[in-house]
DNA sequence: TTATGTGCAAAGACTTTGCTCCTCA
DNA sequence: TGAGGAGCAAAGTCTTTGCACATAA
């Protein structure tokens, strides 16, 4: 794939997309970083993004959302959406079958050309509703 | 409104609040904070951050998305898109019926309560487009 | 009068960049 | 060997925060 791009391949580049591939969490620059620093202790949090900046200039991972002042990446290409919890930050995939088969307006159609076409809903996850549920419920009872 | 929600009523937060809800551009802090300094020419741009961030947090407003590393604001409440052309980052507006009257999966229905429900796509508007082919057969022109 | 809000300035957090040495091809 | 990449450190941006004065109610 670096070669397709008439790039160097370095270690540091195959193990940053190894983890972007590998995790399901939607991981921060920062946390790419902690996970390949297991395998390469001195790799630096610049070469980090300097590499997800390039893996997503060539299409190989997008910036899905920034959540809690920091990028969030993904680099599951197939077509998925999104939906953001604001208390907990985490990000859950979602499939709509119904959605990828809608035609799209025509606005759009017209608008120009579109890189990436997806949903995205925000809001409290259940947990932490519940959570949010207890803390107002323990509040009123230490208030009484 | 500043009344219903029991905090005072100042000009600073009247003058936000009103450019906002006027704008079509999506407008970041800073452009908000440009347009309000016409008539409050002594506002500071910490001001508009925190009177932005109560807004959100009342529900008149909320964050469209992240572009060049800027929120983008809007405070139109009535159901609606967004097309973000990554080149020059303006947030364009689209209406979608289908996509508003389409029936949630029910991944989504379980996870929790949503605030936002919205599509939002990414890519490069026509006129831009035709500005990037215009360079390139420039630079292969000049390149001969 | 008094709880809140604003301005100012400084701090914080994430991300980018210049430069030198290293390394893949 | 040479072009491109990694590491280090420092700078840049946007955004938030502490504090004193001002102000809406």
């Amino acid at each position: 794939m670096c070669r397709e791009h008439r790039i160097k391949v370095t270690p540091q580049r195959l193990e940053i997309y190894k983890v972007a591939i590998q995790s399901k969490e939607h991981p921060s620059a920062e946390d790419i970083y902690h996970s390949v620093r297991a395998k390469l202790p001195t790799i630096s949090l610049d070469t980090v993004y300097r590499t997800l900046s390039s893996l997503e200039r060539w299409g190989l991972l997008f910036k899905v959302a920034v959540v809690d002042d920091r990028s969030r990446f993904d680099a599951d290409l197939s077509p998925h959406h999104h939906v953001i919890c604001t208390e907990c930050n985490n990000i859950t995939d979602f499939l709509w079958p119904e959605f990828d088969s809608l035609a799209l307006p025509e606005d759009v159609t017209g608008w120009g050309s579109l890189k990436l076409k997806a949903s995205q809903f925000v809001g409290v996850c259940s947990k932490c509703d519940a959570k949010n549920k207890n803390k107002v419920f323990s509040i009123r009872s230490s208030a009484q």
